[in-house]
DNA sequence: TCGAACTCCGTACACTGTACGCGGTTTTTA
DNA sequence: TAAAAACCGCGTACAGTGTACGGAGTTCGA
């Protein structure tokens, strides 16, 4: 009988996979075919091709040549698969060095690079990071991002907390244009398309006397960005925001 | 041959199913044993009680006893049975009158009625929002957000853009939070179950040396709020935030 | 009166994650 | 040196998903 009990959703199991930590013992049986990390870029590569939903355990063995059930052997299941990816792209991104800068510039490298690594990455915004894989990659990561927040005048919790608002923002923005993305996919119709096929209908049901100022603003937010929402746009406009409310709060610090 | 072409995606359908509006043409057949509102609301309760995954096509069927199929001609699919149960959800927000109020306080009860919503309904939080179902209740929310921002000396795009801000960070927060219970649903280890599990590899892993701000911070917040994350203190810091970064926009403006 | 349109729905299909167990390979133990 | 134990790859199978298709019965307009 193995040692393993109730392999799925055990922690320990998982971080020592996210720390590449080999179970202690000799090893026995046949020399492996593949190793984790190229499991993983596989299911990487992906979900960066064709969307999160294609990392089906199928599809990630046939892109490795192997059949499904063997990817069994190197994780756990698919939830683990994911984390394992989110820490490997978090283990890859760009890191800026902005020592020495003042801190809302830091701060905006920091929502940068996220939004870089959403960019190359979208399937990312959509998996959880609410309890993060807290593997090699994600840790590095948080290190570099809180040393953003150094010499500002706030105490740890206070950092953890501006760091999440941040993240947060971004993470959020993401998922917004991973789902445009999504929905584009999945109905094989764009934006013009849709309000054409809408429009009608809306024109007929959108009373301007009952809704005035849906009605006067959604046609004004339409009008200002092509189309009925623009992540872009939200992504600048909210920044600034979100850099104005630390600001508040920094600023009053020291 | 009926007069469906391709049904499902099809704006005008689903936007006609949200509006109520019945299909014109003298109707036969036999007279239907269910109605919209029946199947919305046996969905929107099962989602309440169970989550999100809950609401599969089978398990509405049997709460309102018929088969499965039988859903179809009242719905073109699971995709528009989601954008009617979030309508149906929008339209019975509480929506406050403060009117003659500071604007601050007008939307901190924006942001809190949208609080209480996602509280009722988690698995709302889930569902996207980018492109709104626009049926009557999500624009009657609308509008009455949009009251929220009168005079403030905002231009409309402004209006929509500060609105969405807000939205989008009381979403992020939900969602946070409904990840964090499906996580516990699904591993059925809590927060301490899981720290116990986890804590004597990461003591190990977690160098002080080489990740000496994330060590320490990451200690700092776990020690302030009970577990690793607290959705309700994160809600509460960055609500402040959110409205201190629209303060520099709004008390710019007059 | 008859066909069209509509009802409900049984069956079937493609797809998912993954439990179980078998045969072969390698290492450790007796 | 032989047996046992642990491991690899993986074929098969199962429960679950959304939903296409088409049939049987019902109601209405022509």
């Amino acid at each position: 009988m193995p040692t393993d009990r109730s392999s799925a959703g055990d922690p320990a199991r998982t971080l020592a996979l996210l720390w590449r930590e080999p179970p202690e013992g000799p090893r026995r049986g046949p020399a492996r075919a593949l190793d984790l990390d190229a499991v993983v870029s596989a299911a990487v590569g992906l979900a960066d091709r064709d969307g999160p939903d294609a990392v089906t355990m199928r599809a990630v063995a046939q892109a490795l040549g192997v059949a499904p059930m063997t990817l069994y052997t190197y994780v756990p299941g698919r939830a683990e698969l994911l984390d394992l990816m989110l820490d490997a792209v978090h283990a890859q991104t760009a890191r800026r060095d902005t020592a020495g800068r003042p801190w809302r510039e830091r701060l905006t490298a920091v929502a940068e690079e996220n939004r870089a690594l959403f960019t190359a990455h979208p399937w990312a915004a959509a998996v959880s990071t609410l309890r993060p894989p807290l593997g090699p990659g994600s840790t590095a990561k948080y290190e570099h991002e809180l040393a953003a927040l150094d010499d500002t005048g706030l105490d740890d919790v206070e950092r953890d907390d501006c760091l999440t608002h941040l993240l947060s923002f971004v993470q959020a923005n993401a998922r917004a244009v991973a789902e445009a993305q999504a929905a584009r996919r999945q109905s094989g119709l764009d934006d013009a398309q849709w309000w054409a096929a809408a429009g009608p209908l809306l024109a007929r049901v959108l009373d301007p006397a009952r809704y005035p100022r849906a009605v006067r603003v959604g046609a004004a937010a339409g009008a200002a960005h092509g189309s009925a929402h623009d992540p872009d746009h939200a992504y600048r406009f909210g920044l600034a925001r979100v850099l104005d409310g630390l600001a508040a709060l920094i600023d009053a610090r020291r």
